[in-house]
DNA sequence: AAGAGTGTACTTGTATACAAGTATCCACTT
DNA sequence: AAGTGGATACTTGTATACAAGTACACTCTT
């Protein structure tokens, strides 16, 4: 996950399609022509080349057989796997957060989740404070191939933002869960801290699918 | 992991390069130039260059900060690292393999775990059987993402195979495991499955941990 | 002698020209 | 009319030339 930005037009142009990508602005399902794109990020095919080769490795793109370059399709099949690798993963960073959480650690947990509480009518911030959540747990676990996962799941999912349910009690429900989480590492229960963490992340999966069935996902 | 090997020159470069970052042969902490490199192997810098930031993308290189690129040296904590998100990953498998695998399945994983047992005192069999058992589960989970992961983990992993113990006891133990695991996806129990591949592969990180810190692990 | 400054050699980053391959459209054949 | 053949326009893949930046060594100063 540590970046170092360089500032090179390369980088610059992986940043923007990124961008574009996980906004649906560039559709799921389009195809990137190289020069036509070039021209309109106003650089050569070369940096181009290398941000889309990027992007492709990490599945933000697709490469056609024959050699061409789309937006991948969204894909319901593909979001509950994704969810699942994220249960395992917050899994595992709940599990090593437990050995490695010190009191300071503790005190910052409890006030994202009382900013959290706080703010649980606000979609926007109640969203925020759990994002953080993970965020810092993430940190306290210090393992960075788990977080390199994470951020590359977390990217996917972000396509599928729209169908995300920001409902009041669903809300509620995330709060209560993560409540349990962050005293589960208080008390150094690894496997309840494993169990909560996995099992939070299933129901958001559940949720998620069934908003998707109920509102029709547009695959073409 | 479903890679369509396109034959393009930096797909060729990519295999040509990842196998000698495996292999040692390119030495962590050995920088790679891209003049020499291209020279050496017989194309210019630019499919040399792909193959480069496809490498990087996986951490098999590493940039530095002014736009050098070097070879990861091998490090003790990574390593750790890499065995926990493993046991996450094999543990989610294991677990969606429980939910899909059918009687054929079933039989195919004990097929594979005979065989393991016949070979379990030649090490280069015993070892193959057990990757092949692993591909199994995977294959039955399904989790595209997952598998994507594990093998990108499994290439790390290789980087530090002469650390890893081939002891006869080491191999019966890993055996023992196996059969607990196939017969917990036989049984459909997830959470004894997730929990025994979960454990398996933390006994080998901490195995491995301590032949290398038997052995001494050379860092520069 | 130690340090700062400068110049040179070499590195990576980018643009562009060219080669090879793919798809599309139209004419032509059956 | 339907299908096949080929020519054409356009795509991606590669090589190379060039620009920008980095590191290193050497000299000159103090």
């Amino acid at each position: 996950m540590a970046e170092e930005p360089r500032n090179t037009g390369a980088h610059l142009v992986y940043g923007e399609l990124k961008r574009r990508i996980l906004s649906l602005d560039l559709k799921p399902g389009e195809r990137i022509y190289e020069p036509a794109m070039a021209t309109a990020l106003q650089v050569s095919r070369t940096p181009l080349r290398e941000a889309i080769r990027r992007l492709i490795s990490e599945s933000l793109l697709e490469q056609l057989p024959t050699g061409g370059v789309l937006v991948p399709a969204l894909d319901e099949k593909v979001i509950s796997e994704l969810y699942d690798v994220r249960a395992a993963l917050e899994s595992l960073m709940a599990r090593e957060a437990c050995a490695n959480a010190t009191a300071a650690d503790l005190e910052e947990l409890r006030g994202i989740l009382a900013r959290n509480a706080a703010m649980v009518e606000f979609a926007d911030e109640a969203m925020k404070y759990g994002v953080a959540l993970h965020a810092a747990i993430a940190r306290i676990a210090g393992n960075s191939w788990a977080q390199r996962f994470h951020g590359q799941i977390a990217s996917q999912v972000e396509r599928y933002r729209y169908f995300t349910n920001n409902a009041p009690e669903r809300r509620d429900e995330a709060l209560a869960n993560h409540r349990l989480l962050v005293e589960a590492i208080a008390s150094k229960d690894e496997e309840k801290a494993a169990k909560v963490a996995f099992e939070h992340v299933i129901g958001a999966r559940d949720e998620t699918l069934r908003v998707i069935s109920a509102s029709g996902l547009a695959v073409e």
